[in-house]
DNA sequence: AAATTTCGCAACCGCACAAGT
DNA sequence: AACTTGTGCGGTTGCGAAATT
């Protein structure tokens, strides 16, 4: 038996909310508050809505100084840092983008943000619905099993952006890699190695001149984001020893999560990671940046 | 011009957690 | 300590609009 439901369900309203029923509920909190109790709140004010639908509505849409659409490209920036760093942590993200919410920051991720990143084209919708005894296979299969594997995804995000902005390959200069790169590479090989077929190349510097500069640094168990105090003037002096920060394994859940990683989750990854497509023009503002700063999966250097 | 597909966003759902009893 | 209740969060869905065929 699950918990009890926290409303009527047959008795409340769902689906758009009317002007009317925003006017309702924006005076009210306007002049009363929240009160602390969103689940009574809609009886107060004769709304035949979920308590959660009004709290939702009020956090999303109502409360003052909310701002929709119309990214920036440094709030494009902030996000992509943060997603990469923490995964779909939206609150956290959200905290840092002063009138974004959660809701809007994870829709503009999921429908622009992604593909804009990533250079993905989809060959068919996500959401296509399996006609019973027809079930995708091959490609597609993977495709729709997969997409919200959020690991699977930052570890992409990660090599896709690092080949954007670096010429070298510290897989070649294994002193100057930091303890990240080694368990990406590790993996990696271990990849290639048990997937016949697979063949995924190594990531490109992290660090390096050149590379992406990540600004911020948040501690995956916290989520405390902070601007990353250690600046990198050229990667080469901070990578070949000073000022770098070990992470211990049971902090860096990235490659935990990897290593639950089965056959079926690498098919998203090795089928969609095109190097070559890849595209982002936000790159240029990460090249803008005179304070050279890498912080990484709670690892700054 | 109509039909179909894809996209974008608002809203819902269910789970986890914290606080209260 | 165990249970109840409210809140917060992330994933997912439904649907209208826009784009494509």
């Amino acid at each position: 038996m699950g918990r009890a439901p926290c409303c009527d369900k047959a008795n409340v309203k769902k689906g758009p909310w009317s002007p009317e029923e925003d006017f309702k509920l924006k005076s009210y909190i306007d002049q009363h508050g929240t009160g602390n109790n969103w689940i009574a709140l809609p009886q107060k004010i004769g709304l035949k809505r979920c308590g959660k639908s009004c709290r939702l509505r009020w956090l999303n849409y109502l409360r003052p100084n909310i701002k929709h659409g119309g990214f920036t490209e440094e709030e494009d920036n902030i996000i992509c840092s943060l997603y990469i760093s923490i995964g779909s942590r939206w609150s956290i993200i959200a905290a840092q983008l002063p009138g974004r919410t959660d809701n809007d920051i994870k829709n503009y991720w999921n429908t622009r943000l992604k593909k804009k990143l990533l250079g993905r084209h989809r060959k068919s919708s996500s959401r296509r619905v399996p006609i019973p005894g027809q079930e995708p296979e091959g490609e597609d299969a993977f495709d729709l099993q997969n997409l919200s594997n959020s690991a699977l995804e930052r570890l992409q995000l990660h090599l896709q952006l690092q080949t954007l902005q670096t010429p070298f390959s510290l897989y070649n200069n294994p002193a100057l890699l930091p303890k990240l790169n080694h368990k990406m590479i590790e993996t990696l090989d271990s990849l290639n190695q048990n997937i016949p077929g697979l063949n995924i190349s190594a990531p490109p510097a992290l660090g390096q001149e050149g590379s992406i500069k990540i600004p911020f640094h948040c501690d995956p168990k916290s989520g405390v984001v902070e601007q990353n105090p250690i600046l990198v003037n050229d990667g080469f002096s901070a990578a070949a020893g000073e000022n770098l920060q070990t992470v211990g394994d049971d902090e860096f859940d990235f490659f935990k999560e990897m290593g639950g990683a089965g056959r079926e989750n690498l098919g998203w990854w090795c089928n969609e990671f095109e190097v070559k497509s890849s595209s982002w023009d936000s790159t240029a503002v990460i090249h803008q940046s005179e304070e050279h700063v890498y912080g990484d999966y709670g690892m700054s250097f």
